[in-house]
RNA sequence: GCCCCCGUAGCUCAGUUGGAUAGAGCAUCGGUUUCCUAAACCGGUGGCCACAGGUUCGAAUCCUGUCGGGGGUACCA
């Protein structure tokens, strides 16, 4: 954002040397000693014209027009890069712009108007959530968040598969849990659900209704049916609200069927000739779309397959205007995606209208050792257990460093130490460092500027640089993020800043008793809390006060 | 077999969608507190970016192939 005066001022000056450019691109280069900012316009340029590129490059240097103090130098660099160095102005205006942006520094608009869908996490619900889903709450929230910040409308949404064959092996193995705490002899159904957990479930099924035993078998099952999903589905969005992640929307798959919206997909797809029968069952022939093999849709006893409720699911949110959709499914759903592109290809829906982010799956490291996950050995295995043990900030923090369509290794011993070696608290000891700077400062009477009055010479040089310049990126940082979903970029980026901070810090009395100095450090230190602040709370992080 | 992800320092990973001399943390070696929070900072050691071709002014990044690791590949959801 802050290089968007630059670039304009090169754009006119393409023009004035009657050249034509589709995009210039401005960057901070990766060696800070090469300036502020780079481009490669001249580069481009000098191809297109047969021109020499450092030449040609002069030649813009001699065009460009900029504001008194925006620009100390510009020189011409290699093969004939144009590099800049920021002057005082640009620094000042970027620093007042993030103290009095406060909150809302860092958005932007470039996504206004849009609707997008974010559905994550739709576990099933027949037990409490894992560590994928977890990792998957982490990351679906914080793309949410990202996307909001650059202006996009953004709607959260969970999918709870209530219909399937699963949610009757689920009341057995619940009806089987209930006679267990009445005594009497009991079985795990053939497929059931063995989970530890279902005897909490039956107990405080138990509670709500105590004449349970004594309904007829068929009765008892159908109830235990719905109450188990609603028990299980209700123990999810607490722990969801633990770990501060919440939807919009919990969307039932029971929902379709009674809408009819799974017959309505099926009379479609037929309709569009691309199915077939074969061996009792239906299919469509979606090998055309990328598919390796044809697949079912409706098995030779008559059901349907996931496929045909998934499908009318995406064709639901379409039809409540949302574009893209955006779903974050686990590593054992990856090869549906396929399909389901294919099948809505069919029906003439565009598949990059559903996006699917694949999360990928976590390993738990425990003194250099895989950790297996299992309830026997007692190890973590629910996004419950996780927060109990290392807390919300950490564990969302650790999701958000990696990656999501990387296998992430979580670091146990690392993100149970409360020191400086993990990383979370390192953010957040930088804020709250501010935090505690500016308490001290009041003590001796001092406060953070007002950004019209502060005088930033003192911050405006060589060492309160790369500092700046970090808090300049931070929009176009924000707005990337969200473009690419990629959350991780965020967590790097809040590092850096931080390292950056403490650096300075260490290296200049921020509160003295030389007012001239003491205030632009202050409004400095003010900024970079504002920046700190704002990406955490984007990752759903706190910010703490003091530590 | 086919599909996806991954391969960058001893370890865990970044690398801003193709830029200049490839970075960080940890580990390791050595320094810094009469001073605003040492949960911090400064410096040293450490690299054939898996390998081989290709694309071009320019490749860790894009394409092809090979090797290695992980995951997926139901008339379950």
């Amino acid at each position: 954002m802050y290089y968007d005066e630059l670039t304009a001022a090169l754009e006119k000056a393409v023009t004035k040397l009657g050249l034509e450019i589709e995009h210039i691109e401005v960057m901070p280069p990766r060696d800070p000693s090469h300036g502020d900012a780079s481009t490669n316009v001249a580069l481009i340029l000098a191809k297109k014209a047969g021109r020499n590129p450092r030449e040609l490059a002069a030649e813009l240097v001699d065009a460009l027009e900029l504001p008194e103090n925006y620009i100390d130098s510009s020189d011409i660099a290699g093969p004939g890069f144009l590099n800049f160095r920021f002057g005082r102005a640009w620094y000042e205006s970027v620093l007042r712009d993030v103290v009095s942006g406060g909150d809302a520094y860092g958005t932007s608009d470039g996504g206004r108007g849009k609707n997008i869908q974010i559905e994550f996490v739709s576990a099933n619900p027949t037990g409490p959530l894992n560590i994928v889903s977890a990792r998957a709450a982490s990351v679906g929230d914080a793309i949410g968040t990202l996307l909001e910040a650059t202006g996009v409308s953004v709607q959260r949404e969970d999918y709870v598969n209530d219909a399937g064959q699963q949610v009757g092996k689920l009341a057995l193995s619940v009806d089987a849990r209930l006679k267990e705490l009445r005594g009497e002899p009991f079985e795990i159904p053939e497929g059931g659900y063995h989970g530890e957990y279902l005897k909490d479930v039956a107990a405080s099924l138990l509670a709500a209704k105590p004449d349970l035993g004594a309904m007829p078998d068929k009765e008892r099952i159908a109830y235990l049916r719905e109450a188990a999903i609603e028990n299980i589905v209700a123990g999810q969005r607490a722990d969801l609200e633990a770990f501060g992640v919440t939807h919009d929307r919990w969307f039932h798959e029971t929902e379709l069927a009674e809408a009819g919206a799974v017959e309505d997909v099926l009379e479609k797809l037929k309709a569009s000739g691309e199915t077939y029968e074969k061996e009792g069952a239906t299919w469509l022939r979606t090998t055309p779309h990328g598919t390796n093999d044809d697949k079912v849709i409706v098995k030779s006893d008559g059901v349907p397959t996931y496929l045909l409720p998934d499908v009318a699911y995406h064709i639901n949110k379409f039809d409540r205007g949302y574009d893209p959709v955006i779903d974050l499914w686990g590593p054992d759903h990856h090869a549906h995606i396929a399909e389901t592109h294919a099948a809505l290809e069919i029906l003439g829906y565009l598949k990059e209208r559903l996006e699917v982010q694949i999360i990928q799956q976590v390993n738990f490291i425990e003194g250099g050792e895989q950790v297996k996950m299992s309830k026997r050995t007692g190890n973590i295995v629910t996004l419950r257990d996780l927060i109990a043990d290392v807390g919300v900030d950490v564990a969302k923090f650790f999701f958000l460093m990696r990656k999501q369509s990387a296998h992430l290794d979580f670091d146990l011993d690392l993100a149970r130490e409360q020191t400086d070696e993990n990383p979370v608290f390192y953010v957040q000891y930088a804020h709250a460092r501010v935090s505690s700077l500016i308490r001290f400062a009041a003590d001796k009477g001092a406060s953070v500027p007002a950004a019209d009055e502060v005088d930033l010479a003192d911050v405006s040089g060589e060492d309160a640089r790369s500092l700046v310049l970090l808090l300049a990126d931070f929009p176009r940082l924000i707005a990337g993020a969200a473009e690419a979903r990629e959350p991780h970029r965020l967590t790097t980026y809040l590092r850096e800043l931080s390292a950056a901070f403490h650096s300075y810090y260490h290296g200049h009395q921020i509160v003295s008793d030389d007012a001239g100095t003491t205030s632009p450090r202050l409004f400095l230190s003010q900024a970079v809390k504002t920046v700190l602040g704002n990406g955490l709370r984007l990752l759903g992080i706190s910010a703490p006060e003091r530590m």
